[in-house]
DNA sequence: TTTTTGCTACGAAACTTTTCGTAATAAATG
DNA sequence: CATTTATTACGAAAAGTTTCGTAGCAAAAA
């Protein structure tokens, strides 16, 4: 339930795309870095041990899946995030966010939207 | 410059509670969690070592510094965790941020405005 | 059938991070 | 002065993470 850094990229992979076997995956991440086959291999068999992801032998394949979701992973990740870099201040980590962040005029109004409800005064 | 997890909460102790011992910079570590006294010691050494921290011998003392601030470390941090947790997406990361937090009507308002300028629209 | 190809299994090495035991030293105490 | 106490220095062990070489095996190709 605490991935690693690499297992990570893996699991984005595999909720990016969906069911995979180890060369897709692989694939995926030479795009960014050269790693080994047999590198992501051995990671996602190690996930495969520890819980984090299901595998189904598919003919001669192996095709593993992300057992946990990416929001609640994410979620996850941030609350640990928020208390060892911000020291529990979400605030102060949301407006250091939004500094830096190029979002759309569209996306800022859905932010203003969500940030209205919030406020229990406006309800 | 890329601190690891116990590195980060050393430098959460002395960016709060300013220049200190390793004495004080343990005590404030054991309210956590249980960590040795040489433990601590070991890792402000490394990270004086790195260059993460400055050393100044008073008397039989040493006191500690740290040489890289915290917003500059929190945005650094920040950047790099946007990409490996939120694919690069900031404004996911805020509104789950928002989502969760226990944001004063106060606070609120405050990033109110700060989205209102943000918004290329409104200037 | 023989050879080649592609996938999985396994184990170990390399590297990073964290923890701690021991010793040396200097200051404070008796 | 002798003893206790508090600090730093050093090195190595322990633990966790990442990488990869080699072997075995089954399917596909020749």
């Amino acid at each position: 339930m605490k991935p690693t850094e690499s297992e990570l990229e893996i699991l984005q992979v595999l909720w990016a795309k969906g069911p995979s076997t180890v060369r897709q995956v692989n694939e995926q991440l030479s795009q960014g870095r050269e790693v080994g086959y047999t590198t992501t291999l051995k990671l996602m068999q190690i996930m495969h041990e520890k819980g984090l992801l299901s595998r189904t032998e598919e003919g001669r394949y192996h095709i593993y899946q992300a057992l946990i979701g990416e929001e609640e992973t994410q979620q996850h990740l941030l609350d640990r995030f928020v208390d060892t870099a911000f020291r529990g201040s979400a605030m102060k980590l949301v407006m250091q966010a939004l500094g830096t962040s190029k979002a759309t005029p569209q996306e800022l109004a859905e932010l203003q939207r969500l940030i209205h409800n919030l406020n229990p005064e406006n309800n």
